[in-house]
RNA sequence: GCCGAAGUGGCGGAAUAGGCAGACGCGCACGACUCAAAAUCGUGUUCCUUCGGGAUUGUGGGUUCGAUUCCCACCUUCGGCACCA
C-alpha cells in the first residue's frame, strides 16, 4: 500500500510543474467577453491579462522583462481604470494579479525599518511573552520549522492585535553534536560551520514574514551568552546542586570515543563511524541534583500545559513509594574487619513480600559485585559483565526478553525470616534505577518469577487471594506449581508476625498492610519508609568540543573548584583538533588546559568536558529579555515586564527532557533569588510532525524533504503559511501533501480579485435579506476565528475564512458592493486575515483600501452576537435512532414547539409506523429523537 | 518492552457539552470558455442498491433513546526512552 502511494504522488507531482513552462500567452477577446456574461462586469474595465500574470509569477524570464513596466502599471490598477497602450505592453499594464514574489520582500522590509514588531517595556499595556523553540542551526530552515512558527507566528499576531504589548523571540541553540561530526567529516571548524548556516538561516527565517523582534536575538555559541550558561553552572556548584559521580558512556574502543545514542547503530550496537561493537565505560563526569525537584516538578496546578505532557512527565519522574531495607550479606570474608557486617540496601515498593524473597539480584554494574563474587563463579561473573555491557537500558529493562544471570556464589541473609538467599547478577536490573540491586520475590513479581524458574530458584508465595470474608480463594497458591506470578491483592501468608494481614493494590502508605510492615521494620532496624523515583539526576558532562566549557578547575591540592567569576568567559579555543584521537579534542589541545588553582595560585587543570546543550536551552527565553546585558544573565527590569513566557510552542518530542529541564533550571533560580514564581512558561502547546509523502520522517538520506524555499520562491510566504495551518491539525502533523497548497494558493488568488477588481455598480441593490446574512456570516465567522485563534486551531480558521470568502463572492454578486456592511466585511475579513497571511491583508488593507498602515497595529474586531444569530434553525428528527426528517422551526422555540413541529412531519409519522411513541426526547435546539 | 498520542471518503481533514458524520480543501468526472491546452467559472463526488432503502468513523464487545465522541479488549501507525536537538 505504501508503495502504491508513493508512485502516485511522484507520477502527480510532475504534473504542476509542467504546467508552469508553457508560455503566456496573450489576452484573448474572448475571456473578457465570458466574464461579462458571468459577473455582469462592463467590459472596458476587466483585465483579459490576469491569466498570463499569474503564470509570469512562476517563470522568472517572463518576470523580468515586465518588470520595468510594473510600477507604472500599479499605478494604473489603483485608479481603476486601464488605458490600452500597445499590445505588448497591455499584460503588464493591466496587471492586478496577485503577486506574492513582489510585495512580501517589500513588507518585510518596511516593517523592518520601521521596527514594527520591536518590543519594549510598555507598562500601559498587558504584555504577553509569546515563546516558540529555538532551531539548532542545521544549515537549511526546514519544512518542520515552518509549520512549528508560522502558526505560532499567527497566534502572536493575533494576541497583539488583541491589545497586548507581544514579545516573539528569536534565536539559536548553536551548539552540538552535528556541526562537530561535520567537522570531523569535512575538516570545516564547527564555528565557522555554524555561523554560516546561522546567517542563511536567518535569512530563511525573514522570508516567513513573521512578527520575530530580531533585536533580541540570541546564540547560545556566542561568548556572550555561554559565559552566563557557565556562571548558571557555577552558581548550581555553589547551591550545591553538581556534584560529581562515575557514569557509563556509550563507548567506541577503535575511536577510542564517547558515543551518542544515534552514533550506535543496529540490534548489535556498532558504532557508525567504524563499526566495531560499542561498550559501556565508566567515566567521572558532572552531574546536577535534579532529582532535588523531583516532587515539585510533579506539580502541574500553576500551569497549562497539555495533559498529555504532565502525564509523560509524571511517568518520566516515575515516583514510587515504598522501603529501603538492608540484606547482610552472609559470607563472612567479605564483611570488612571490626563488628559492621557488609550489607546491601534495595528498594521495593512491596515490604509486605519480604518473606518471599528467596535471592536477590544485582545490577552487573553494582559496586559490590567484583568484591564479593567468589573465586570460582569469578571468571563467568566477568564474562556476563562483559555481554552486560554491550546492551542498552531499553534492551534489558525489556519484560519479554529471555532473562539471563549468574550466581555470583555469596549469599545474603533475609533480614525478616534469616534464611540464606543466593545473590545473583542480571542485566535486567538496572544500575540506574534505585539501588542497582533488588531483592526478588518471584511468587509475586513477573520478571522475578520468569528468572527463578529458568535458574531452579525456590519460589514461595506469600500473598494469598482472599474472599471479602477473609476465606482463602482459589487457587491456593503453591510455589512448585504456580505457572505465573500472583500481583493481585490477598492476605499476607508464610509471613511470621505478619500472617493473615490484608494487603490491597495502593502503593506506600495508603495501604494499610504495607504501612503496618514499613513500620515493623523500622522498629526493628531493618529498612525505612523510602520514596524512590525513576528520574535520574542531570548528567551535564559531554566530552566533546563544541559545547559550552564546564568553567571548573582541578588542583591536586585543593581539588575541584570554580573558575574565578570575573575570568569568565572561559572560552572555547579556536584552534583545535577534532579528529577522533581518543581524547576530547579540549583534552588534547597544547595549552588549553593549563591554568592555576584559583586557592593557591599553584598550576592546575581545567575541567576538558563541556555541557550538554539542554543546558544552554534550558534559559535561553531569559536571555531574549537582555541578550546584551553584560552585568547579570539577564536585566531585572526586563525581567519584571515579561516573565513568565505567555505561551510556549514547540514539538512534543521535548516533554520529558528540554521542558523539564527548563522547569528544574527555573525553579533553582528561583532558590538562588534570581527569578521568581514556579514556573516559566505558563501555556504550553505542541504541535505535530510534518511527515514526508512517504509518510516517513524527512530526512535527507530519504530525500522525502519538503524545502520551504521552493515553496516560498513558488507561491509565496503567504499561501506556504495558509496551507501549513490549513494542511492538518496543527497538534498533529500529517504527511506533506504536495497538491493540497493549489487550493490555499487559489483561495489567495480569490481574495486578491475580490479587493483588487474596481467595485461596479451592480444592476439592482442588495436586499435587506442579502445584507442580514452577510452580517450574520461575518460575525459568525468572526467568532469562531478568534475562538479558533485561541485555542490553537489553525485549519479550521483557514476553512472559517475560505467560506466566508465564498459568501462575499455571492453577496458581491447580489449587489453588496458599497454597502456599510460591505465596507465592515471586507475590513474584517482583512483583520483575521491578517495574524496568518501578513503580507497581503498589509498590501490589501493599506494600498487598496486605502487604511491606515499597518494593518498590524490593528485591534481585533468585536464580535457583534445579535448580529450572529441564527432566524430559525433546522433540527433534524430520528426514529429509533435514525434521522427521518428535518424541521424548520424559530430560533427561540420552545421544547413543546419543536415536539410539536417533529410529531406532525408526514415523514416522521410514516416511519412511526401508526404507533404512538414511547419516549420523545428533545435536545434543545439539536435534535429530536423519538422512539417507538 | 515501557510511557504517550493517533486511526473518519481516493487524499488532508471538519464535527463548542454524547445529538444531522464527511464542513473546508485536494483529487477526480462532466460542463462553460478555448483552434487547443493552461488558467478561470459552474455542477457532481462515502460505499452498496432491486431506487423502497441499506451500510459506514481501525477491529470486536459494552453503556445509552442516541456513540467519531464514554468504557473494556485487540490491531496498526507515530513520538519519547536520558549523549540528536
Amino acid at each position: 500500500m505504501a508503495t502504491t502511494k508513493k508512485k502516485t504522488a511522484s507520477k502527480k507531482s510532475v504534473k504542476p510543474k509542467a504546467t508552469t513552462t508553457k508560455r503566456a500567452r496573450k489576452p484573448s477577446p474572448a475571456t473578457r467577453k465570458k466574464a461579462a456574461v458571468k459577473k455582469i462586469v462592463p467590459a472596458r474595465k476587466k483585465t483579459p491579462a490576469r491569466k498570463a500574470t499569474v503564470k509570469q509569477a512562476a517563470k522568472p524570464a517572463v518576470r523580468k522583462a515586465a518588470a520595468p513596466v510594473k510600477a507604472a502599471a500599479k499605478a494604473h490598477a489603483r485608479k481603476g481604470s486601464v488605458p490600452r497602450k500597445s499590445v505588448a505592453a497591455a499584460p503588464a499594464e493591466r496587471d492586478i494579479s496577485y503577486r506574492p514574489q513582489t510585495i512580501e520582500p517589500k513588507w518585510q522590509a518596511k516593517w523592518e525599518a520601521d521596527r514594527l514588531y520591536h518590543a519594549v517595556i510598555d507598562e500601559s499595556k498587558p504584555k504577553f511573552y509569546a515563546l516558540t523553540m529555538l532551531p539548532y542551526p542545521s544549515g537549511d530552515l526546514h519544512i518542520g520549522h515552518w509549520y512549528a512558527m508560522t502558526p505560532s507566528d499567527a497566534r502572536a499576531r493575533f494576541k497583539r492585535m488583541q491589545g497586548y504589548n507581544v514579545m516573539f523571540p528569536m534565536g539559536f541553540d548553536a551548539f552540538g553534536l552535528p556541526a562537530e561530526n561535520a567537522a570531523i567529516r569535512d575538516g570545516v571548524h564547527p564555528m565557522q560551520r555554524t555561523y554560516r548556516n546561522i546567517e542563511r538561516m536567518r535569512k530563511q527565517l525573514r522570508s516567513m514574514g513573521a512578527m520575530f523582534d530580531w533585536d533580541r536575538e540570541m546564540l547560545s555559541a556566542d561568548p556572550e551568552y555561554y559565559k552566563w550558561t557557565e556562571w548558571f553552572f557555577i552558581l548550581f556548584y555553589k547551591m550545591g546542586l553538581a556534584y560529581r559521580k562515575k557514569a557509563a558512556v556509550d563507548w567506541c574502543p577503535k575511536d577510542n570515543t564517547t558515543l551518542a545514542r544515534e552514533q550506535v547503530v543496529g540490534e548489535n550496537r556498532l558504532c557508525e563511524r567504524c563499526g566495531t561493537p560499542v561498550i559501556k565505560k565508566e567515566l567521572e563526569q558532572w552531574f546536577f541534583r535534579t532529582t532535588q525537584y523531583a516532587d515539585e516538578l510533579l506539580d502541574f496546578s500553576q500551569i497549562d500545559w497539555p495533559q498529555t505532557v504532565q502525564t509523560l512527565q509524571t511517568n518520566w519522574i516515575g515516583r514510587s513509594e515504598g522501603a529501603e531495607v538492608n540484606f547482610p550479606i552472609a559470607n563472612e570474608q567479605f564483611s570488612p574487619e571490626g563488628d559492621q557486617q557488609l550489607s546491601v540496601t534495595v528498594f521495593t515498593t512491596r515490604p509486605d513480600t519480604l518473606w518471599g524473597a528467596t535471592f536477590m539480584v544485582f545490577s552487573p554494574e553494582h559496586p559490590l559485585v567484583g568484591q564479593i563474587t567468589t573465586d570460582e563463579q569469578r571468571a563467568a561473573v566477568d564474562e556476563y559483565k562483559k555481554q552486560a555491557a554491550r546492551q542498552s537500558d531499553i534492551e534489558r529493562e525489556a519484560a519479554d526478553k529471555e532473562k539471563t544471570g549468574v550466581f555470583t556464589g555469596t549469599y545474603a541473609i533475609n533480614p525478616v525470616n534469616h534464611e540464606r538467599i543466593p545473590v545473583w547478577i542480571a542485566d535486567y536490573v538496572l544500575m540506574s534505577y534505585g539501588t542497582g540491586a533488588i531483592m526478588a520475590v518471584p511468587a509475586h513479581d513477573e520478571r522475578d518469577f520468569a528468572f527463578a524458574r529458568k535458574y531452579a530458584l525456590p519460589v514461595i508465595p506469600v500473598i494469598q487471594p482472599v474472599a471479602p470474608d477473609g476465606i482463602p480463594m482459589e487457587p491456593i497458591l503453591n510455589g512448585d506449581t504456580m505457572e505465573m506470578a500472583y500481583v493481585g491483592d490477598g492476605a499476607m501468608v508464610n509471613s511470621g508476625p505478619f500472617n493473615g494481614t490484608r494487603v490491597n493494590n495502593e502503593k506506600g502508605r495508603k495501604n494499610p498492610g504495607i504501612s503496618a510492615v514499613i513500620d515493623w521494620l523500622e522498629q526493628q532496624g531493618i529498612g525505612k519508609e523510602a520514596v524512590n523515583y525513576r528520574y535520574r539526576d542531570w548528567l551535564i558532562s559531554r566530552q566533546r568540543y563544541w559545547g559550552a566549557p564546564i568553567p571548573m578547575i582541578y588542583c591536586e591540592k585543593h581539588g575541584w573548584n570554580p573558575v574565578p567569576e570575573d575570568q569568565l568567559p572561559v572560552l572555547l579555543p579556536e584552534d583545535v583538533e577534532w579528529k577522533p584521537t581518543g581524547e576530547s579534542p579540549l583534552k588534547l589541545h597544547p595549552t588549553w588546559k593549563n591554568t592555576t588553582c584559583p586557592v593557591c595560585g599553584e598550576p592546575a587543570v581545567r575541567e576538558t568536558d563541556t555541557m550538554d546543550t539542554f543546558m544552554c536551552s534550558s534559559w535561553y527565553h531569559l536571555r531574549y529579555l537582555s541578550p546584551h546585558y553584560d552585568k547579570a544573565p539577564f536585566d531585572d527590569k526586563e525581567y519584571n515586564y515579561w516573565m513568565p513566557v505567555d505561551t510556549y510552542t514547540g514539538g512534543i518530542e521535548h516533554a520529558t527532557m528540554h521542558l523539564l529541564y527548563t522547569r528544574f533550571f527555573h525553579k533553582a533560580l528561583r532558590d538562588a533569588g534570581l527569578t521568581e514564581g514556579d514556573e516559566p512558561m505558563l501555556q504550553l502547546r505542541n504541535q505535530g510532525m510534518v511527515l514526508g509523502e512517504d509518510h516517513e520522517k524527512m530526512s535527507k538520506s530519504r530525500g522525502n524533504v519538503q524545502a520551504p524555499d521552493q515553496l516560498v520562491k513558488r507561491y509565496g510566504a503567504d499561501t506556504t503559511r495558509a496551507y501549513l495551518m490549513f494542511f492538518a491539525r496543527w497538534q498533529m502533523g500529517a504527511p506533506w501533501d504536495p497538491l493540497g497548497i493549489e487550493g490555499v494558493s487559489r483561495w489567495l488568488r480569490r481574495v486578491w480579485i475580490l479587493f483588487t477588481d474596481p467595485i461596479r455598480p451592480s444592476g439592482q441593490p442588495a436586499s435587506a435579506e442579502v445584507l442580514r446574512s452577510l452580517r450574520r456570516k461575518v460575525h459568525q465567522t468572526l467568532k469562531r476565528v478568534t475562538n479558533d485563534y485561541e485555542k490553537f486551531e489553525f485549519n479550521t480558521i483557514i476553512s472559517s475564512l475560505m467560506e466566508l470568502l465564498n459568501e462575499m463572492q455571492k453577496a458581491r454578486e447580489a449587489g453588496a458592493a458599497g454597502t456599510p456592511e460591505w465596507k465592515e466585511a471586507s475590513e474584517t475579513y482583512l483583520k483575521m486575515l491578517a495574524p496568518a497571511c501578513p503580507h497581503i491583508a498589509e498590501e490589501l488593507w493599506t494600498v487598496h483600501m486605502g487604511q491606515p498602515y499597518s494593518i498590524h497595529q490593528q485591534s481585533w474586531p468585536k464580535v457583534d452576537e445579535a448580529a450572529a444569530r441564527e432566524d430559525v434553525i433546522e433540527i433534524p428528527v430520528q426514529v429509533n435512532g435514525k434521522v427521518r426528517d428535518r424541521v424548520t422551526v424559530p430560533a427561540g422555540a420552545s421544547e413543546d414547539e419543536i415536539r410539536a413541529a417533529a410529531l406532525a412531519s408526514e415523514t416522521v409519522r410514516k416511519h412511526m409506523d401508526g404507533k404512538e411513541p414511547r419516549k420523545v426526547i428533545v435536545a434543545q435546539g439539536r435534535l429530536v429523537s423519538i422512539v417507538v
